[in-house]
DNA sequence: GCCAACGTTGGC
DNA sequence: GCCAACGTTGGC
């Protein structure tokens, strides 16, 4: 089972966004890179891990771990032109952008910021940690994963 | 707010 | 298909 990490900025929708939903589920939209769309489309699974992770803003970092609750399915913001998401070239007969469906699992108790997980020679090789990396949606692999969560009772 | 690193667009 | 110009991301 593959693992993952979605960004998002706090100012726009953060983890305590996601658990303020209704069954603190809700559609991650708004990816607009292709990269990124081809990892929730082709390889997100229902019932894969994710870290929540926080970005740009004061301290950017791991603060939860999500589950995807359902696959790839069009991203309908992209359709309605009175959105900051739309883009004229997905049409629903033929959709550009995806969104998967993303639940809380839980918040960690604290964030693992992105200063503290550059010190650890174990993640030298993670995909957020790498030179001009600024994709929204990574892999994360197992040995990363479960090195990162035990961080969180330090 | 700066700016490096990318991704996209569009003229040619 | 090249590549300059432009837009975005995101740490700092």
């Amino acid at each position: 089972m593959p693992y993952w990490l979605i960004k998002s900025e706090p100012d726009v929708y953060g983890i305590d966004d996601l658990a303020r939903q209704t069954g603190q589920i809700d559609h991650w939209d708004g990816i607009r890179n292709y990269q990124a769309r081809n990892y929730m489309r082709d390889d997100m699974r229902k019932g894969d891990l994710a870290f929540f992770y926080h970005s740009n803003c004061p301290q950017p970092g791991i603060c939860g771990v999500v589950k995807i609750a359902r696959e790839a399915y069009p991203d309908f913001t992209a359709f309605d032109s009175k959105h900051k998401y739309y883009d004229p070239k997905s049409d629903p007969a033929h959709p550009r952008w995806f969104m998967v469906d993303v639940k809380l699992v839980r918040k960690l108790k604290r964030t693992i910021t992105l200063q503290e997980l550059k010190t650890h020679e174990t993640l030298q090789d993670m995909r957020l940690l790498q030179r001009g990396t600024r994709l929204s949606i990574l892999p994360v692999t197992d040995k990363q994963w479960v090195y990162i969560l035990k961080l969180e009772n330090n």
